[in-house]
DNA sequence: TTGTACGCGTTATCAG
DNA sequence: CTGATAACGCGTACAA
């Protein structure tokens, strides 16, 4: 019974276009169509496709769509280290919003140095998305050239600049350190520690606090420098290193709200309370600052607003839908609670 | 000065390989093994290339690529609500491991419920990946069939079980539940309260916990269920709502660090001290778990170690490397702390 | 070690 | 509304 039909070769590759062309007696581009544009098509035969859709088990292949296309539906995201609560927010919410809208995303966590971010935005360009989300505002030189040259639409994340490759959605680090700076000299607050990572974000902030503190005049303040990512353990750490020094404080500043949770851990053991012998603040507002005891008082940023503007942004620049203003601040708000 | 070499159109495409070979008077296949496989190639024609592609500004288009060598290098990795911090960092370590490799991940996000997976899978199928890393084991069985039709390596994640789809990195969430279970009535404890979330992994373990509690015979207990996903807020009300309810408790078991943490500081507002009135239990050791006051007794799953092997896995399977196991159980650690 | 012919699976374009 | 043809940019397979 060796039937010449099965002659062909029986390594069952993926059915395409054209098998579902066959099976449903058309041609691969009204299936095409079918399938991309049912609009254009008689009802009847978006029908057939379907049918014969099911029947061959087709899948779409996008690498080829997108090649002949030139639209990949694919949008990159380029993050430093996800593991950082505070970007997660955000990735989901881009997930969510650009999935709506019929994007993917490539993620790329690309830590906190440039090299990386260079050779790992050059990898993926390669596949050739239809759009790019980087945070921050800091990329070496030659990767912002390489950018530009794609002409490809770009939403820089997380920071404001008047100045953006192309679109941006952020907030003012530097006026988040002037409010908590002006929040905690009106409090009476002199003698400050910092507890503080020193990735550029945070190094804004910082500048932002001295900015204040330093036209106050009478103030001082010492720094416990921690490595990323931050822990609740490094905000103990970093309030026992300042507290070990011998000097004294009326506030710790803090770089993230899992470091403010640590150092009031911290402050218990010392018998400090807080906020009445030591106030502590915090960054983020992240789920646990409004119910920790005492409840901390720290900056909210809507982390989920960057991630879905930022996706309509994106969307509607690929799509040529007409964007009014490429520059979202997103602003922030200070949360006073109980710890400062 | 319309000079005639200008005629062709002006609408700057992307550099081509083309392009390249032309600019380094070599053909295109040159090109591409150049950059590809160097090591079969003149060094004094790689370096040719080089200089090509540095002048002409070339960028490999992967699409093309990945369409004509059946290749893509994508990894499409699918998880519920990466907002969760247990999954972060599994994500975090399999792009790590996997950029090592030099694949990249398509992310996707499904939610806990199984409709939107399939949808998501069927898409994430059409950028043809090399492989799928799925977290958990239940999938609808229409997914099922589309995977496996693909005959694409995967790696289920987070779960056991002897029949996995292909292969499988996780560890037993009932035995976790065993474990917990005859902790804490080895402690003496009797009279439990769950404050948990509905997912099936949680389910998995609380029935771990029930089987033991069941075989000791006289012990209770009581429930209160939180949505998704688990904050410090819903381990706050969750207590609460358990001590309103008039009964007494020996311990408190919760699906979660988060929510533990939660229901310690509540605890406190109630005037019941940890252990000592109440004793808290629970799960994923995430940072804070150890350096809380008091530090949580919890469950540590390696979670990095989950993406690193899933990705090695994976990685080895797409490239031939001989498999010895695909089924991994990391296992777990009790950690036994302050809390219970 | 390098080059040539062809195919990967789809969509753009233009003709019917 | 549907079909034929030619790209899309690259890698495979083989030839030189």
């Amino acid at each position: 019974m060796k039937s010449e039909r099965n002659a062909r070769k029986t390594v069952s590759r993926a059915p395409t276009l054209e098998d579902v062309a066959r099976a449903a007696g058309l041609s691969p581009m009204t299936v095409s169509r079918a399938l991309n544009t049912p609009n254009i098509v008689r009802p009847a035969t978006v029908a057939k496709v379907m049918e014969a859709v099911k029947v061959t088990g087709y899948i779409p292949n996008l690498l080829a769509g997108s090649l002949a296309s030139r639209r990949s539906k694919l949008i990159a995201v380029v993050v430093p280290q996800i593991n950082n609560n505070m970007f997660v927010d955000t990735v989901q919410s881009l997930s969510d919003e650009l999935a709506v809208r019929g994007y993917h995303l490539l993620l790329c966590v690309a830590g906190y140095s440039h090299e990386s971010e260079t050779d790992i935005v050059s990898t993926l360009l390669s596949r050739r998305p239809d759009g790019i989300v980087l945070t921050g505002i800091h990329h070496n030189t030659e990767l912002k050239k390489a950018i530009i040259n794609t002409g490809l639409p770009v939403v820089e994340i997380w920071d404001l600049t008047p100045t953006p490759i192309d679109m941006l959605v952020g907030f003012s680090h530097e006026k988040i350190g002037n409010a908590i700076g002006e929040y905690l000299l009106n409090k009476g607050h002199r003698r400050f520690g910092f507890i503080w990572t020193d990735d550029k974000r945070a190094m804004l902030r910082k500048k932002g606090v001295l900015d204040v503190l330093n036209r106050q005049g009478d103030c001082q303040w010492q720094d416990a420098l921690v490595p990323l990512p931050a822990t609740m353990a490094l905000g103990r750490s970093g309030l026992g290193a300042l507290l070990k020094s011998g000097q004294t404080f009326d506030a710790i500043i803090c770089s993230s709200d899992t470091l403010a949770q640590g150092a009031i851990f911290e402050a218990q053991t010392h018998q400090l309370r807080v906020p009445q012998d030591i106030a502590v603040m915090g960054f983020g507002d992240l789920d646990f600052a409004a119910c920790n005891i005492p409840a901390i008082t720290t900056v909210n940023i809507d982390r989920w607003k960057i991630g879905k503007d930022a996706a309509t942004l994106l969307a509607d620049k690929i799509e040529g839908v007409p964007v009014e203003e490429g520059i979202v601040d997103i602003g922030f708000t200070l949360m006073e609670r109980e710890s400062a």
